[in-house]
DNA sequence: GCGGACAAGTAGCGTTGCTACGTATGAAGG
DNA sequence: CCTTCATACGTAGCAACGCTACTTGTCCGC
């Protein structure tokens, strides 16, 4: 998948991750793979800004932990965080639908499991 | 709509709307708009250099005319744009189909006649 | 004459994600 | 013991892209 497509909408996966349960920063990014297939391989340096501009706008809130000598940041979703995504989720609802509209996206085949 | 999230995907929508027919710059803005039901009012200051990018990468062609003292330049798809508004649709169904994973898109209800 | 629709364009800005790099621990392999 | 890999966090600088604001010019209606 291109790059920088992502662009305006990287700020709702990590919600939508989050919105499942609290994760560390290296356990978001597998969360993303997995869950996407694959196609969603992001470097670190995309996630770890992301998640301290989503904390810093108090989307998500951040506490340390160590485990097996290792430092994790563990984020969870706040209540403002979980109205963003709602926010995110209509406003991507409209934006597929309305780019759908010129790029005929229509009925994906994926039928999931 | 969130005015950026476009970001990678309008150079797909003036390729699938010139695909339909050549248009001149400023009939692009208002197919887009009507199109998308007016969620899609996009500034000439987007437009203009956006198609110029396209031009360059050749993926349009334009020509001008002059219609009523007024100059139009007139853009069309050439070949090379059909091939990538091909792949940018393909990019599309993948991308909308990956976050849609996330943000739980569903079937837009829309029937289109 | 003046404002508004039509028609094209440029300059500069801000957001956003990416690349490249840096740091540190623990486990596995040679 | 030393190297490599997975885990885990982070920053600095860059490039892409669309937007805002502005400019120029014609034609039409008031």
């Amino acid at each position: 998948m291109k790059a920088q497509a992502l662009h305006g909408h990287l700020d709702a996966l990590l919600l939508a991750v989050l919105e499942q349960g609290e994760l560390h920063g290296y356990a978001i990014i597998e969360a993303l793979r997995a869950r996407s297939g694959g196609t969603l391989d992001l470097p670190t340096g995309t996630i770890y800004p992301a998640l301290r501009r989503l904390e810093r706008a108090g989307y998500v809130a951040s506490s340390w932990s160590t485990v097996n000598g290792r430092e994790r940041r563990t984020y969870r979703l706040t209540e403002a965080g979980g109205r963003a995504l709602a926010g995110e989720r209509a406003g991507w609802r409209e934006f597929s639908a309305t780019v759908g509209r010129f790029l005929g996206t229509d009925q994906p085949p994926a039928a999931p499991a």
